[in-house]
DNA sequence: TATACTTATGGTAAATTTGACAACAAGTTT
DNA sequence: AAACTTGTTGTCAAATTTACCATAAGTATA
């Protein structure tokens, strides 16, 4: 009766910018446009399920944070036909990642948040849709180091905050309340090659990250 | 290929308790058991219309606090085929509705939120989903308005949170915290037969509401 | 080697918010 | 009139936030 697709903003962060990777059609009638990484749900697979293997195929990576959005059903939404789209949005290391172009798309291309082209269909407002959600996401639950390294700084942190929140932070202050959740382990180990004063690592704790993601938090910022 | 359908949480607000509106079904593989109102999507119909015909066949009521959930699609969810449903949640004034069981309903009941049976399907999973939903959503966005009269006192509003949340609140400080906002205007008007002092009526502010609703808010209770 | 420069980290004081509770007000019931 | 019930206002210490400043620990430059 009805066809029902998947598609996934994929966040990633590198240099202090928030990127999302958009893949170039190869076939089809939106064949040489950008849109958002997806595909048709199989017979008897569950959506998540979908949605980690369009995120595999195309990234190589397995265990990644991945979060449905919401369904997006406009009747007229693409040209072709109906097909209700349930949007998704991941968040990858950007360090673990190595483009992989598949067979469907000529062309993976990571782009900043701030640039954004336009995109077929209404692949446009689920990317907007997704940035709102990791927006409010992010100030109740963990799930920011999801597109760190596993070693940071704080202040890589704060950046990563000040990058999705679009707004300065205060150095100081920012410090004073992430570390008071208790959520950051302090490394015996200093940033390399910078020319400055290197700042200590941090990892996060795994048990207070469980934790904290189930009972969430509340950082004011 | 794919059958969607719409199920939603009907959410209803009376003497103190939150209710879910539910029906038992008349027709088909599940007779006479109870789950959450539904149905299919039709053809060339947008998934928020399909939501808001669903409620409207139900209920007569138009223009309700509507929002979807999110898509829930495990491959064996129900068992007579692959079926997609799209989640949605409403919250309705108790005092405007009018119980109509439909032609596929045989009966259409409220059930007090801690007292909710066996539902088909998923459909216990779909209103665990509702409820922490708006949970969360009360605390961040003015829409608990949505369950109560146009006028109100400040501790039929304070029950309403008490009951969403499941926690006891402190009059004094819930009062201050809710005033503080200036989005309730009071009304020279007081409550009604009660055998005590009689309380002042509020409403909420239309603009100021508009505003908040986008804006968002950050109620610490 | 000394000085300037950059970022990291720790601290502080004023302002604001919170939490817990007391006190009083305005009605009804006994 | 006294007791009772709920509404409304006020208080005050504790906790938190905000906007800073000061110092530490390195690198680069004169």
């Amino acid at each position: 009766m009805n066809e029902i697709s998947i598609d996934c903003v994929i966040f990633g962060f590198k240099n202090g910018i928030l990127n999302v990777l958009l893949v170039k059609h190869a076939i089809g009638d939106s064949k040489g446009e950008w849109g958002l990484p997806g595909g048709l749900i199989l017979k008897k697979e569950a959506i998540d399920a979908a949605a980690q293997r369009t995120l595999k195929e195309l990234t190589g990576l397995d265990n990644i944070f991945l979060e449905q959005l919401k369904a997006f059903g406009e009747p007229n939404r693409i040209p072709l036909g109906r097909v209700i789209t349930i949007g998704y949005y991941a968040l990858i290391n950007f360090d673990d990642y190595d483009v992989k172009a598949g067979i469907t798309v000529s062309e993976a291309k990571w782009y900043k948040i701030d640039s954004i082209p336009k995109l077929i269909y209404d692949h446009n407002e689920i990317l907007d849709f997704g940035l709102k959600k990791l927006q409010t996401r992010i100030l109740s639950t963990p799930i920011g180091f999801n597109l760190l390294p596993e070693k940071f700084t704080l202040l890589q942190l704060m950046h990563l905050y000040e990058e999705i929140l679009g707004k300065e932070l205060d150095k100081s202050n920012f410090r004073r309340k992430i570390l008071k959740m208790k959520l950051l382990v302090v490394l015996d180990e200093k940033q390399q090659d910078v020319s400055h004063r290197a700042a200590n690592l941090y990892k996060f704790d795994d048990a207070i990250y469980k934790k904290l993601s189930q009972k969430g938090f509340n950082f004011e910022i």
